[in-house]
DNA sequence: CTGAAAGCGCTTACAG
DNA sequence: CTGAAAGCGCTTACAG
């Protein structure tokens, strides 16, 4: 198997380099017989472009990066299958790589300078903590960024995000509607703008909920449940701002002697596999991630496309899972 | 931010792009005096080099891929983020950038034309399943490739593996040191490699078993775990032989009014996020995933430095991690 | 609509 | 050890 070149290719269809290029990349300025008879040469030579040479002229590399966090904090994050499979899904047909990156120390620098060499042609930036100086640095040099989740301070950034608010409004209707009596809440993370929205969203609907903060670890969840047993023995709602950490206070809950949701109503927060695995099963607040992460890439991709096009930001609708928790 | 070229470099060090060059590429053959002047320039200019051309004289695309099963398939393992990790521990140092791809339909093809038309050096395959063609053809063709786990068929391709039969054998004699009387096994698919290992090295430890078949799912051990006490409802100990089965097992086992590990000792495996989210928390067999995943990048990284290296399988030892369950 | 030609930015024999 | 030159395989003005 040796490799076919374009030249070849021209040759076999006696035509020029140049006709033959403009049929693999589907110009439409080409006379019908020599289309023809260049297609018959690309499939009887088995023809693949050389992306490497191609690239070199047009300066697009067809590859973007999807950067995450490290494999620890990664590990609690139940959606990396999901948003994958929403990115690769938009971006594969157009023959556009997806290339993962986990932030170990310096590989944020790493994907900036893929960026900066024309390596990547944008990147989707999945967990930025607080203080991240990437994004900032990205959109200073005008290269093509989108963010998962609404960044914590204010910046021109193009981003896609389930509105948390509602999200956490639904959850504090459920419980209400569930007349549950003492109603509290186990927080996120209120340095991150899903903690806080989070808490906004339920206070606005149960403004007199009991609140203990975690910060969306399991380990978290089980702890705040063993504050809140202690400070509100006769809670019988309580809305968890992740699954994850609802998967933790649940057993919390049964050691306490509480039926959940007879004694205890519990709603989480993500739909996550945790939501599944928790016993029983958790009522829950979705997120589209799936199509968020369809979203980020075109986004990206229309950035791509036309370089400084303007920022946008696309907020998904969150729907309530009702199962058994409440 | 203009792109800066090794022309330029040249220029401001006073050499020729040729030696230029050899210093970028780290060669040995470079006057020390010239090295410093072009390292000065290289930091001065803020070059990098354009990988496209690069890549287009040295044909290596310095980027490997990982192919995955399809998201549903996907959502199920919990070593995603492992794996990840580990290929890109080693891949980035390097500069070989990892590209994620999930197998929908004609992706594999993808995959394969990728690596044809030199975008991909090279591929890691996570989940084949029992019939598929891809690695015949990446073999066929001499493609570098290395396989997650022994092929079913024997077939000569590198893999790397967990040793599944010495690590069910852990949990077999676990479970007798427990001094369970009674003890079963709730298997996993029997058309997989670790499927049938897992019954066969737990088989040679406790040959008077009672078995249970399972496919790996959750839903699957929730199953057989009803079909379990049905049969056999003076069971003491049970080998599950994902942490998933056991995950969705063990509310059987609750609601059936056993006690976890008291009225029955339980032992998972694979030590992923199930094993902690489980009530109680799994006892389970570990792999070393993340290992692994590093071990399968090196292998495919040496194939691809020299090809039609010999064919290689590497096999690590699998541990027991005691936690409550059993 | 088509082709001859230039050029993308690098690496690497080759000669010195 | 160093440099002039060829060449990797493509795309794209440009002229016709």
């Amino acid at each position: 198997m040796r490799r076919v070149t374009l030249e070849e290719v021209a040759r076999v269809a006696g035509v020029s380099r140049a006709t033959a290029s403009r049929v693999v990349n589907g110009a439409s300025t080409v006379d019908e017989a020599l289309r023809h008879a260049v297609e018959r040469a690309i499939s009887s030579t088995g023809y693949l472009p050389n992306i490497a040479a191609r690239s070199l002229v047009t300066r697009r590399a067809d590859a973007i990066g999807l950067l995450l966090p490290d494999e620890r904090r990664m590990l609690g994050d139940p959606h990396l299958a999901s948003v994958v499979s929403g990115v690769t899904g938009v971006v594969r047909p157009l023959g556009v790589h997806l290339v993962l990156m986990m932030t170990g120390p310096g590989t944020r620098e790493q994907a900036l300078s893929d960026l900066r060499c024309g390596r990547l042609d944008g990147v989707i930036l999945v967990h930025t903590y607080p203080s991240d100086p990437v994004p900032r640095q990205l959109i200073a040099e005008g290269l093509p960024v989108v963010l998962a989740g609404r960044p914590l301070d204010p910046m021109p950034i193009t981003y896609v995000d389930v509105d948390q608010t509602a999200g956490a409004a639904l959850a504090g209707r459920r419980l209400k509607s569930l007349r549950c009596g003492k109603i509290a809440t186990i927080t996120g993370p209120q340095d991150t703008p899903a903690g806080q929205d989070r808490l906004t969203g339920f206070m606005a609907e149960v403004p007199d909920a009991v609140v203990v903060h975690g910060d969306f670890t399991r380990q978290s969840g089980a702890a705040a449940m063993e504050q809140l047993l202690r400070c509100c023995p006769d809670v019988d709602g309580v809305f968890i701002a992740s699954d994850l950490m609802a998967n933790g206070a649940i057993p919390v809950l049964h050691r306490g002697g509480r039926k959940v949701p007879d004694d205890v109503a519990v709603v989480g927060f993500d739909d996550s596999t945790a939501a599944l695995t928790s016993e029983p099963e958790l009522t829950t607040v979705r997120q589209p991630i799936s199509d968020m992460a369809a979203e980020m890439a075109r986004q990206l991709l229309r950035q791509i496309t036309k370089p400084r096009s303007p920022v946008t930001s696309v907020v998904f609708e969150p729907s309530l899972v009702v199962r058994e928790s409440g």
